[in-house]
DNA sequence: GTCTATAAGTAGATAGAC
DNA sequence: GTCTATCTACTTATAGAC
């Protein structure tokens, strides 16, 4: 009766799991043994699936930001027009960073880059740089259509992803505020800085 | 001789090499004791001037935050057109953000507010209101004006601070990224940002 | 104000039985 | 695969001498 679950994935229990509580807590302030306690099995259960703390947080940055991408793929291959497309992609930038854990993950991977640079490094170049790629082919074809002026790829990505991630780093920051909502209401911002971007696509910038 | 300074401002010293640790590793990954040794006294010294660990990290925020607002302070009560006056705010916010030690305190912020929910507090309550409200008044001069068209204050401070943070957030997780300045140029995205920003003001949004 | 010494607890990680 | 038991190292924090 101890043993409900047939081990299919244990592992992607724990990562899970474990991705909760490094998100709560940070890396250094989440003890092996309470993702262990939080998963119902002991520290040395643990280490037979991970090797060490720092793989388990490696494990926990791959395991979320796959699924993420592929979404953000199956938009860009899908066959609508490049506005529509954009504001598609916006809408699950929102979703994936500011609602689930992945995109909270920001801050936490800042946090342990200085002791293991490896993490960051996979972060970039497995989610960062692709999702960029993604998001400049939709703005290309939208400049060969004609309905975007050209834009500075870097400065895009400045202004598409910085207030996304600053606004799921403070939602996070003030998560005790009791008017959370109020100060950082997740719909209107979305909707006004998608309005914004749009705008300044369509006309040109600099 | 091992004591050359006369103790004028040893708190003032420990905070900005602390600040400096806390940056590098994080809260909970920086030991009582490594801010001791940087400073070259023992952990029971340190612990005369500060009462514990949470203190002593809250101490560093706001000694950070403090010198900042005075700055922005500073131009929005100068005698300066709105648009050359927010153009001078936006560049000093990219300086403490993504230059200077404080801005990049906000993950750190972030990590500590679970355990000691007051510094996040007072951090909202001591910075990011007041500093909200100057460029709001620096904004609401413009409207005055006829040179700035009305803007919601949550979405304008969205779009001016969400690129900002992230960059300084950007550049310390990816610091090992030997191209990072040309993956994170400060000064073309600052200003790229600025431009589109006051473009955005004087054309009215959404 | 600064030190040495140490208390009291917890961290990551492993050995070996079942 | 999971457990109990344990190791070593390091953590925050304090007591008391100088």
């Amino acid at each position: 009766m101890s043993q409900e679950k047939p081990t299919v994935d244990r592992r992607s229990e724990i990562i899970e799991i474990a991705t909760g509580l490094f998100l709560q807590t940070g890396f250094a302030g989440t003890p092996i043994s309470a993702v262990a306690s939080a998963c119902g099995i002991t520290k040395a259960t643990l280490y037979h699936h991970f090797t060490g703390k720092d793989q388990l947080f490696a494990a926990c940055v791959t395991h979320g930001y796959g699924t993420a991408l592929e979404e953000v793929q199956k938009i860009a291959r899908s066959d609508t027009d490049p506005e529509p497309k954009l504001r598609h992609v916006i809408d699950v930038l929102y979703d994936v960073t500011v609602t689930s854990s992945v995109g909270k993950m920001s801050p936490l991977i800042a946090e342990v880059s200085h002791a293991f640079p490896g993490v960051a490094q996979s972060f970039h170049q497995d989610y960062i740089s692709p999702q960029e790629k993604l998001i400049q082919s939709i703005v290309d074809e939208g400049v060969e259509q004609g309905v975007f002026k050209p834009q500075d790829p870097r400065l895009l990505m400045h202004i598409l992803m910085g207030p996304i991630v600053t606004l799921s780093l403070s939602r996070q920051m003030f998560g005790a505020l009791e008017d959370l909502d109020s100060h950082f209401p997740i719909e209107d911002l979305k909707t006004g800085h998608a309005e914004m971007l749009i705008q300044s696509l369509k006309r040109g910038g600099t």
